[in-house]
DNA sequence: TGTCATTGAATGATGCGTCATGTAATGTCC
DNA sequence: GGACATTACATGACGCATCATTCAATGACA
């Protein structure tokens, strides 16, 4: 590979980086001086409003988040202990837990998603 | 602004989110386990060869990385003990610091470089 | 020149993500 | 149906980034 075409590279990550970070700290910090959660519990709550319908299990959370299953144990238990979300037992597999938004959780949810598109559109590369 | 916009707006920042994550996480895994450091250390070392000829201080590091002047400090630190790095008095303010890459830190750079570049190659979104 | 604000850098407390591991429950195969 | 592997989830140790604070040096200004 050619100096010229390694040094595109480099730049492109960086500027890929610069973006990510810049947005990902923006969404972090508004979201939680706003509305009290940081990102990754917010995009959690996303995802779990997102597929309500059809049942979430810790399983699927694992399928949908970038996270680590043990990343979204954790984010689970915040949430959970702020009353944003509940576990519950799953019957067809018992090692299974649902994970289902509260009442507050989805009404957290539907105010910080305006928070969060808010940034989105201001800090995301036109 | 209109639903779909939105919905736009949320899948481009999950794809953003998606390539550095998968980027970044795979750049430190192979980073450490070839060479023995991680990404942001190496990113560091990258900056100051890139600007060796100048002679770089702390604070000039901390314009050009998106790390915080603290994150910048303990890196160093490590970079320092490792051996790949030494600090140096600053004749002009004594508050000041140059840091400059040692031989080993030269080295390392030249060698991980490689790797670095190979992987965004492999990763980056062409 | 003495006072007060500012700057460059280091550090301690804290929060969070990851890895490795533990523990049930379930599946598999003889 | 009993032994073993696998799966779903939780947890403890650890590393690392951040914030707030501290300290020393410098600048500004009367």
């Amino acid at each position: 590979m050619s100096t010229e075409a390694t040094q595109e590279l480099v730049e492109q990550w960086r500027a890929l980086q610069c973006a990510y970070l810049k947005t990902s700290n923006a969404l972090d910090r508004e979201l939680s001086s706003r509305h009290g959660i940081g990102l990754n519990e917010f995009e959690t709550l996303d995802l779990l409003a997102e597929h309500r319908a059809e049942g979430c299990r810790m399983k699927d959370l694992t399928l949908v988040s970038p996270m680590t299953q043990s990343a979204l144990s954790k984010i689970v238990d915040r949430l959970e202990k702020a009353g944003y979300v509940q576990r519950a037992a799953c019957a067809e597999d018992r090692r299974s837990l649902y994970v289902e938004l509260t009442e507050a959780g989805a009404h957290l949810h539907d105010e910080a998603a305006g928070t969060h598109r808010e940034l989105l559109e201001a800090n995301l590369p036109a």
